[in-house]
DNA sequence: GCGGTGACTGACA
DNA sequence: CTGTCAGCCACCG
């Protein structure tokens, strides 16, 4: 067996976090569901759990709603938000805000205009 | 095989 | 808006 090569699922969903550019947020399905592996959004959060690479830019993935998966207050949570504050994107209570607008823009302009 | 748990989701009251 | 519930998938003892 090889060592080298990972999981096609696992690779497939990091490299769809890391497709989401900076300043933007995705939620744990609509990874899931880019890596070819709709349902699979706890699966997401596993592999962010024991996620260790600093360069995955794990603090832009958050719930379906917007929320921070993280507990409020727990040091996972203020740093996600401090991160994405420092990328210009607007957290209050503990919800990122976002046009209705640019987020379906967003979702264009990522990953194409289908799905609806 | 089984029940519990978790960085989840959608539907409903 | 909030809270509850069932469904979901992957892992663990």
């Amino acid at each position: 067996m090889d060592a080298m090569s990972a999981d096609p699922p696992a690779a497939r969903i990091l490299a769809a976090i890391r497709d989401v550019p900076r300043g933007a947020v995705a939620g744990y399905g609509q990874i899931a569901r880019r890596a070819g592996l709709p349902g699979r959004a706890r699966m997401v959060a596993r592999l962010l759990a024991g996620n260790e690479d600093r360069s995955l830019p794990w603090h832009r993935i958050v719930r379906s709603d917007g929320r921070i998966a993280f507990a409020p207050g727990s040091a996972g949570f203020r740093e996600q938000v401090r991160r994405l504050r420092a990328e210009g994107v607007t957290v209050d209570g503990g919800r990122v805000r976002m046009p209705a607008e640019d987020a379906g823009r967003l979702d264009a302009a990522l990953w194409g205009p289908d799905r609806g």
